[in-house]
DNA sequence: CTCGTAGTACGAGGGTTATCGTACGAGTCG
DNA sequence: CGACTCGTACGATAACCCTCGTACTACGAG
């Protein structure tokens, strides 16, 4: 689904587009459904902790390369993260402004609930 | 998982009893994965709605019987709500004290979320 | 141009999930 | 007891999802 690319995407940076859903297009099941995952629960997390953007790089998750990939654009797909090329590299910001205009509050909630759940179990599993 | 059932369990009305998680078992993962089914999302509006307990077949949903307690069952394992045999119905309740308890303030703002987003999208898929 | 780095695409394996139908168990009411 | 209702258990199916490895593309640096 989405090999061409056409739509509305972003044409920031270097040459490449990623597709994003648009505002009115995000669903909360299918955020909850990306959210729903532990690797992509932290990779929200340290999203919404750094301030600018990230690349995927810069994560240090204990999967490989492409599932690195996968998750990242599940979280794309959904409507939870913006993507853009930088050279080689590939930035991410959270969408907050989307997020907290469609679901007002509930970003701030959840990242509060999984820094309290970090702090109730301890970082590990 | 969980046939014989003992641990910690409800013995309320009638004499079955029902395998919950304690409140220091429920993780937001899994509460996030339970909530990520739009029938279960619709089974947990209406639950919050409605003050008291709603027994399964209060909701009109579009699957069958077996699916539907398939549903509820995800939903009472996930630790969103608490299920009891009342006779031959079997009573469901949101668990708010240990949700709100657990991820302050995120329940709430599911909630407004839900009903925002079927405002916007109307009540159908 | 050549090499290295960042990330993708594709395909496959293994597990989980959603759905159903049918057969069954537990209570309630007559 | 017998019939009815509510819900379960079990088995089957099809779809989905997370994971990986390998081969590949896109940029940037030397």
């Amino acid at each position: 689904m989405g090999r061409k690319g056409s739509a509305v995407t972003d044409t920031a940076a270097t040459g490449r587009a990623l597709p994003h859903p648009e505002r009115d297009e995000i669903r909360l099941e299918t955020v909850l459904h990306a959210l729903a995952d532990p690797i992509r629960l932290r990779i929200f997390r340290e999203l919404s902790a750094g301030e600018g953007e990230l690349s995927c790089s810069q994560f240090d998750l204990p999967v490989t390369k492409s599932t690195t990939t996968h998750h990242f654009r599940v979280l794309r797909e959904s409507g939870v993260i913006r993507q853009v090329y930088r050279g080689t590299a590939k930035m991410n910001v959270l969408r907050r402004d989307d997020l907290d205009d469609l679901f007002p509050g509930l970003l701030d909630r959840l990242l509060a609930a999984t820094e309290l759940q970090i702090r109730r179990l301890g970082g590990g599993a």
